[in-house]
DNA sequence: ACCGCGTCCTGTTAGC
DNA sequence: TGCTAACAGGACGCGG
């Protein structure tokens, strides 16, 4: 569900509310959405750093501990600032010393909240390929990482190990932008500077709107994003010159394209 | 090594 | 209307 501008957007609003709160405990009320890999359920410090690296979140403590934190599909983080309204899919809850509550909700329990040593390598992070916001995203690296692969670019882009931080709709939406067929085996694509532009342009506008909320994306005070309203072929009809958006299943996942925009 | 499929869950929606 | 199957924005493990 939360791609980069849905992660992003929830680490910037969380900043301000949570950096320098001092984490008390957190509560479980679902075993495998809070993992504490050894890391005792007692104060951890303050928060003094909170950042994204793909769609993680990672929550820096000062007494030697971190928290990474994944979305997954419906994963939420909400902020109460005196008291708790448990939700249904309330799955834990990190509580501050100072006061404030926040829950991590999830309805299909993908998600987690999980704890480390502050030194301990997170594979899953560890595995992470470049942030498509950064300049290591580039075409000399996209050429790299795409030449000789026969998967389609679709499937390539969705690759956290590429690319980290793109999401089923975001690759649909920059693939349209950058008129390249999402079919196309990843060595056959040169149109690489345009994926490039396209990419930083269609999520920079998306982190300008906070976001896209198709169903459950919602941010840390519950509202919504607006990108969705800006959204040009995903779970659309027709693209916006008209023409008819093509509908089909790659790698399990739903793939939307304009036959006559994108070659 | 690469690539696609199945799987973890639950709620919603489309179709009969 | 009511039931059922398919589908949903992610990521990992497995097998071909």
């Amino acid at each position: 569900m939360p791609e980069l501008p849905e992660v992003e957007t929830i680490v910037r609003e969380l900043r301000p509310i949570i950096i320098g709160r001092s984490w008390e405990k957190m509560d479980v009320y679902l075993e495998r959405c809070a993992i504490f890999n050894d890391v005792p359920n007692l104060p951890l410090g303050k928060i003094t750093a909170v950042e994204r690296r793909g769609k993680y979140i990672i929550i820096y403590l000062d007494g030697g501990y971190k928290a990474v934190v994944h979305l997954r599909m419906t994963g939420k983080l909400v902020w109460h600032a005196t008291k708790i309204i448990h939700s249904k899919y309330t799955r834990t809850v990190i509580v501050f010393a100072e006061g404030g509550f926040l829950t991590f909700e999830d309805i299909r329990t993908f998600g987690g909240v999980h704890l480390y040593r502050e030194e301990a390598i997170v594979s899953a992070l560890t595995g992470l390929g470049v942030e498509p916001l950064t300049s290591g995203f580039s075409v000399s690296y996209l050429r790299e990482k795409l030449q000789k692969k026969m998967a389609p670019i679709k499937t390539l882009l969705l690759n956290q190990a590429i690319v980290a931080g793109l999401g089923n709709i975001y690759v649909v939406e920059i693939l349209y932008r950058a008129k390249v067929r999402p079919d196309r085996s990843g060595k056959d694509v040169k149109e690489l500077g345009l994926i490039v532009e396209k990419t930083k342009e269609v999520l920079e506008e998306a982190i300008n709107h906070n976001g896209t909320t198709i169903s459950d994306y919602r941010r840390v005070d519950d509202k919504t994003g607006d990108f969705q309203n800006f959204l040009r072929v995903y779970q659309k009809e027709n693209c916006p010159l008209g023409h008819p958006v093509t509908r089909f299943k790659q790698a399990g996942r739903t793939t939307y394209f304009c036959e006559k925009c994108q070659k």
